[in-house]
RNA sequence: GGGUAGGUGGCGGAGUGGCCAAACGCACGACGCUGUAAACGUCGCGGUCUCUGAUCUACGGGGGUUCGAAUCCCUCCCUACCCA
């Protein structure tokens, strides 16, 4: 039996995946009875009972978090994984998939086409490759514990647990440390020896929003205005308000940079200044990220993507 | 016109005779990433080359002192502030 399909819409932050993903959705509902290949001489006939968006973005999980994650409004289609957790609650990439993975299947066994769509990489590899995580779940007085030692101490700890995870680890980042650390103690097998991915899940194609880099800049200069009359700064006063400016969620850019600003560190202009560089940044960290995966088809214009997904969908 | 403080790499900012192509931060570039991933980390960052080293041009301009100057002296230009 085949793999059933998904369809990865992905690019950097403000490239237009969102509503290029829904302009898609639309138009492939419209065509659901019968398609024919660009070049005409195809009939395979396929039908689309429709499709149905499933959020890859590490940020727009939360709720209360709408302006500064341009959270898509449309419900013309119907989207998953946004607004699944409080800022409060603990939320990752394993949790993420556990979801995404669950929905997918609903998705397609009500046998409408699942997209994923979002610009976190290592979400969109959970899902893809299937990665299979170890079943640790944070273990909060440990990583207090460890969290006080220098990335130096970890790494001699984390050389006895798994001398070959050692080797290829990032020395100076904590964090990866602690984690490596954590799964070691605690299932007592190396870390190295736990990462795996598992048998693909779906037959997959993902399409990549290729944009020019001055192109991107403007819009995510216009995105961030936007942001800000939108009322940004009352969403995050209110979350800072309700929650901290500890949690790992407010983390995300658009809201870290006004921290400084509630603190009459620096003026409103340098926010919004700081919040573009940030995510002009951002978008750089997710195209290397992106640039190592070689299946992604990168495409101009929707009626690449089009072509892309009926070929997809037809030969299986 | 007088006085004071300054002028250093794309920017901010150390250095005040040799260890200086110049700390550190930012920006920029490249990369990594398996339970915080919009996070976190690593490397590079004057030019050229036979590139774990060599060489050239460099610390406002010019001149000087010295074996040796971003650092000391003279002079000019510029900036900021204060007094007129």
């Amino acid at each position: 039996m085949s793999r059933a399909k998904l369809i990865v819409i992905l690019g950097p932050t403000a490239s237009g995946k969102s509503e290029l993903a829904v302009r898609l959705a639309l138009r492939l509902r419209a065509s659901t009875e019968l398609s024919r290949m660009s070049s005409g001489q195809s009939k395979k006939r396929f039908r689309i009972k429709g499709v149905e968006i499933i959020s890859a973005d590490s940020r727009q999980v939360y709720k209360e978090m709408d302006i500064g994650t341009a959270k898509p409004l449309t419900r013309r289609i119907p989207h998953y994984l946004i607004d699944v957790v409080r800022l409060n609650e603990e939320f990752n990439v394993a949790i993420y998939k556990r979801l995404a993975v669950k929905k997918i299947k609903e998705i397609q066994k009500r046998k409408k086409i699942p997209f994923l769509v979002g610009g976190t990489g290592l979400y969109i590899k959970s899902i893809v490759d299937n990665l299979n995580f170890p079943k640790v779940i944070p273990q909060k007085k440990l990583r207090e514990k460890l969290e006080k030692k220098s990335t130096k101490v970890l790494f001699k700890i984390y050389q006895k647990l798994d001398p070959k995870g050692a080797k290829i680890i990032d020395k100076g980042n904590k964090r990866r440390l602690i984690r490596a650390i954590e799964v070691c103690q605690f299932t007592k097998i190396p870390f190295s020896k736990q990462k795996k991915e598992g048998r693909a899940l779906f037959d997959v194609l993902e399409i990549g929003i290729k944009i020019d880099k001055k192109e991107l800049d403007k819009r995510i200069s216009k995105r961030v205005d936007k942001m800000i009359k939108m009322g940004l700064e009352n969403e995050v006063k209110s979350l800072v308000k309700k929650y901290s400016w500890k949690t790992p969620a407010l983390q995300a850019i658009g809201y870290q940079e006004w921290c400084d600003y509630f603190q009459g560190k620096i003026k409103k202009n340098e926010v919004k200044e700081k919040i573009k560089l940030h995510t002009r940044q951002f978008t750089k960290r997710q195209m290397t990220w992106f640039k190592s995966d070689k299946r992604i088809e990168w495409i101009k214009t929707r009626n690449e993507a089009i072509n892309l997904i009926r070929k997809f969908l037809e030969d299986s």
